[in-house]
This record gives structure tokens, sequence and C-alpha cells, in this order.
DNA sequence: TGCCTGATGTTCT
DNA sequence: GAACATCAGGCAC
């Protein structure tokens, strides 16, 4: 996993993660996704949780790059972010949409808790398809996170972890944009997502 | 197609 | 006690 990257600051990694396959292993198999749409939060960053400083729950933001930070918010959903920058500096990148890779019928369960048989890339035209990982809180049940857990942990396998882009996404395919759902710095065009991409979470 | 709202509980003031 | 890095369903158009 050449992650050495994730060392740098969230809105230099933000973009760079665009691209890259997120893995995690379940019990009833290998999940694979493709991240699409990222955020950048730092703690100079009023809308950024670790704006305030360190707290129990935030703590996980001033570990190392490559650490996971598992939040929960509105009651009921967790929301996903990889860990940036230096330890002891609280950044992190929110991983906001995701294109289904492998594991399909795995995550169609995580999400509606069902079981539709035969379920493939190609065959499956549903909107539910579409639907599976393309908002924060759907990626994470897609991902089977429905606790805080992971939240501290380092990316491995055992966790979660990435595999290199499969095609290099190209700076002119990616779109930089205010941020969703804050309501702090709403200017700052820290939302990164592939171009004309059907799987981000929304196309503005 | 798009707006509006209810669900639900942790975290911090 | 208020805010909250959200989602899905209902209803109006």
């Amino acid at each position: 996993m050449e992650t050495t990257f994730l060392k740098s600051n969230s809105i230099k990694v933000a973009p760079k993660l665009l691209g890259w396959i997120l893995c995690r292993q379940l019990p009833h198999g290998l999940v694979k996704v493709r991240i699409v749409e990222t955020e950048a939060y730092h703690q100079a960053d009023p809308a950024s949780h670790s704006f305030r400083g360190m707290t129990a729950r935030t703590a996980p933001m001033f570990e190392a790059g490559g650490t996971i930070y598992v939040y929960f918010t509105y009651g009921m959903h967790y929301c996903l972010n990889i860990v940036t920058g230096k330890k002891e500096v609280g950044e992190a990148v929110l991983l906001r949409a995701a294109e289904p890779l492998e594991g399909i019928e795995i995550m169609h369960q995580n999400r509606f808790n069902d079981t539709v048989l035969g379920l493939t890339y190609h065959s499956m035209k549903s909107t539910n398809f579409y639907d599976l990982a393309n908002g924060p809180a759907k990626l994470t049940q897609a991902l089977n996170i429905k606790d805080t857990l992971l939240s501290g942990k380092k990316l491995g396998p055992q966790t979660l972890f990435l595999e290199p882009p499969q095609k290099m996404i190209l700076a002119k395919d990616i779109i930089a944009s205010p941020r969703i759902g804050i309501r702090e710095a709403t200017e700052m065009p820290w939302r990164f997502y592939i171009k004309d991409n059907p799987f981000v979470s929304r196309n503005n």
C-alpha cells in the first residue's frame, strides 16, 4: 500500500485520493469501491471537528496520516475519514462517495438488509446500484461500518486498506467545489470529485 | 423532478 | 439544550 502521500496535508491529499480503491474484508467476502468524491478538513477550518481542539471523539484526527476517523452524526449515521498529515495536526479527508467494484451483493445486503442474487456490475440497472455508496453515510453502510470501533485504527488488512488507481485521474477531470452539509466556511472549495461521474453524491 | 420533513442520539456549550 | 460533515419517503408540481 503506497500511501506515503497521506502524510501531506488534507487539501493536497483529498484530490489525490480520487480513483483509489478502498477495500474491506468482511465475513462474507471482500468489498472494493473506487473513491469518486472527497472533502478536506483541517484544524484551521471552522467546519472541521478538529477546529476546537482534541476531544475523545476527534483524537484520531490528530494521529499521523493513514489513521481512520469514524464519527457518528444526525443521530443515526456514521461517516468515514482518512486522517492525513503529521501526528498532532488535526486534519482528515471525508470520503463522500464511491463506485462499487467488488462485493456488490454484500454491499447491497449491508445497505438494504436483503439478499439479491445474481447482481453484477453490468446487469444491475436498478437505481439501487447507483445508490449503494453515493453519500458519506451510504458508503459506511455499504462497507458495514455501523459503529466507531474503527476510529483511531490504522489502515491495514484487518480494517480498511487502499489500492492504487487502475488508471490515473487527470487533473482536468477533477472538480473542486464548496463542501456540502456544513454551516461554517461554506465558500471554501475543498470538496473534490471526478467530473461527470455518476457515482458522486450530487452533480454540482 | 425537486422541495420539505421526520427520524434519532452523541457531542459539546 | 442546541447543533449536527445525513438519508429516505412523501407530497406538490
